[in-house]
DNA sequence: CCGATATTGTTATGATCATAACGATATCGA
DNA sequence: TCGATATCGTTATGATCATAACAATATCGG
């Protein structure tokens, strides 16, 4: 049986101000991430890919073709960041690249055939997904929490 | 004057199904915790702290010494990751690690005087950076939104 | 037209983050 | 007591994640 280990617990001492780290937005914006992010890995980690995979494709999905750097705001991602997700999806052929003709800059990502089809399945299943890490929250509860997260997303 | 280029976008396609990335909870937490965390960032970065290594000073500010793998799950980070974390906040003498005595196990973990002496600075700013991420909230509702995070943590 | 400014993608660095496998130590239960 | 089981810390691997600096290309304003 296990046993979740509690030990090690020194008296309460110094200050203690009324500060809690349980009352600080982001500390429980990581936590419930987490969960959610891990929620995901579950049923999608057989196909082997991670949450940030799975939006970079569903975002293909959604859009078609974009830009590296289009895609990577799209998916809330750093230039230096969205690079290495493309390459590993790429490397298994999820996606393809192109230059774009009319600005050398860019290089365009878009979803093979493979990615496509991959996609497709795993859409039903994160939806599924949403509904389980939204489980504990009644139905306009869930509203409510898109609400208020969407405007602190945007600031 | 900067452009926000949407260029590269190609014309809908694909099934078009109902889905959208915005509708998955995941995707909004995510994005709300870079909010937070970059806006923490912004304001104690210029001590060198990060958000995981903030929260593990305050924990241990809160509890008082714990063991590694304690400190680990009450900042939700797993065994691997705390190690780092308690490394980095050593190799600065912001904590002191000695052993259990009792229990040849553990490695006890303590701030010392300087790592108190910050946290004890750093604190205010934080509950200040909180109320900057909440901002957009009302009073109301990030009483809501506190809940609402609470319980999918919590799953 | 053309130089200042922006944007795109790349490279490098350092810090999370999750998972699996492993030895050492503790604890449980027959 | 003693073997099965659990916990703790470590190591290794691979994937984010943010930032800064850089070259190439585009765009803007005079």
């Amino acid at each position: 049986m296990p046993r979740t280990s509690t030990k090690a617990a020194a008296p309460a001492r110094r200050l203690a101000s009324d500060y809690r780290l349980e009352d600080q937005v982001g500390f429980l914006l990581r936590r419930a991430y987490q969960r959610a992010s891990s929620n995901l890995v579950e049923r999608i980690g057989s196909y082997d890919l991670t949450a940030p995979q799975y939006a970079t494709l569903a975002r293909l999905y959604e859009r078609g073709a974009l830009s590296q750097n289009l895609l990577g705001r799209l998916v809330a991602m750093e230039p230096a960041n969205i690079r290495d997700v493309v390459l590993r999806l790429k490397k298994r052929r999820l996606v393809a690249t192109r230059r774009d003709p009319t600005d050398k800059r860019l290089i365009l990502i878009d979803l093979t055939a493979a990615g496509t089809a991959l996609i497709e399945q795993l859409i039903p299943i994160e939806i599924e997904c949403t509904a389980t890490t939204l489980a504990p929250l009644k139905a306009n509860e869930r509203k409510q929490l898109y609400d208020l997260l969407g405007r602190l997303a945007d600031g």
